[in-house]
DNA sequence: TGACTTTAGTGCCGATTTGCTACTAATTCG
DNA sequence: CGAATTAGTAGCAAATCGGCACTAAAGTCA
């Protein structure tokens, strides 16, 4: 999780979320581009809403009303240098305001609930990949393990990847042949009701 | 669809969705509550936020920025007479502001997704129904027809209602039991990765 | 009254999916 | 060379799914 030192010195808490007041007439999904271009240095390789904010009850620094977007990038690589913010382990997140707290908790839950609706492990990799590595990215977005064999064989039936003629060999063990994503056909996807997943 | 009379008498479309501003320290949610049962005339079975919407390409009313919500309401019983609001069936739907128009969208979206997420489907039936009347809303919310054993079965092993001891009799055919709403256990719930359903 | 219709609810079967173990394959390390 | 390590697959048992067909209980109508 990548935060920023507040900008409000009396404020209590000295880390925040990277935030900024929209300008003019930019669009959210702009703003939300803009702010994470600036922590970065760079785009990030996705980009999504989760919901607005305005519960009055909570602090809400100056905004009334606050949009929350998450991003996601491949590493904790460089950040710009000039800038007053570091990336965190999830353990050791820091205190925050209370409604930057909701945002961040209600980030992690849109990203478990987006993974199978929008390609967003496709993008935390390079064109090319192994299978092991985009599970791996599905494993640490969706908090679980997964069964490499289950795994390969949904994966092959939604015809998502194609194989590429080349090979990775990463130190010790068999190489791996590299994919590359490649949605093909549209399965009906169209299953029964999931009651188990009924919660709240 | 529940749709007003659009305030402004400049509009060229003349519904929109009902709207209002926040008042003071208002929450996001007091205020959907509080515009569905200006409408409504009661409180809406369920009230979710869909998302905000702030694309200032398209117009927006007199609001830099909007979030909408979804309400959800048994049946179009009656309303507030005295306001210029009506029911328009979804084949009917008459032309809207832009950024209606994509509110309107994304709320048919949002439910499909939550309606096995959240229990929306009970919060539009009274406190006993039957199994075909809980099939009937699903259906609806889905927008697709089930299949009457399957539902069941899998109503049956997520735990989610228990029998009651009455019956009823709705006009001619067997009387059908009743059931209530009483989630008892929580299942496990993780199955492996769903690629199927992976768009845009 | 008795056949017919209508709706509720269940049994069962074949096909598919799932979780899992165990296997084979190809490479590096020592 | 053999052990260790990682990639990838075969196959199996259990669960799940969709569909058909059946029974059950009411009303309808001749």
């Amino acid at each position: 999780m990548l935060l920023a030192k507040s900008g409000d010195p009396r404020a209590r808490e000295r880390w925040a979320l990277p935030w900024d007041a929209t300008r003019g007439e930019e669009a959210l999904a702009d703003a939300a581009l803009r702010i994470a271009r600036g922590v970065l240095g760079t785009a990030p390789a996705a980009l999504e809403q989760i919901a607005a904010f305005g519960d009055s009850r909570r602090h809400p620094g100056d905004a009334e009303l606050s949009v929350g977007y998450v991003g996601l990038v491949p590493q904790d690589g460089q950040l710009r240098g000039t800038q007053d913010v570091a990336w965190f382990p999830l353990a050791e997140l820091p205190a925050v305001q209370p409604r930057h707290r909701e945002i961040i908790e209600a980030a992690f839950e849109a990203v478990r609930l987006r993974v199978d609706q929008s390609p967003l492990a496709f993008r935390l990799l390079p064109p090319t990949f192994t299978l092991s590595e985009l599970q791996q990215v599905y494993e640490l977005l969706l908090g679980r393990r997964l069964h490499k064999a289950s795994f390969r064989r949904a994966l092959q039936a939604a015809f998502l990847v194609e194989p590429t003629d080349e090979w990775r060999s990463e130190g010790r063990g068999r190489p791996a042949q590299l994919f590359r994503y490649a949605p093909r056909k549209r399965r009906d996807a169209r299953r029964g009701v999931r009651f188990d997943l009924l919660g709240g």
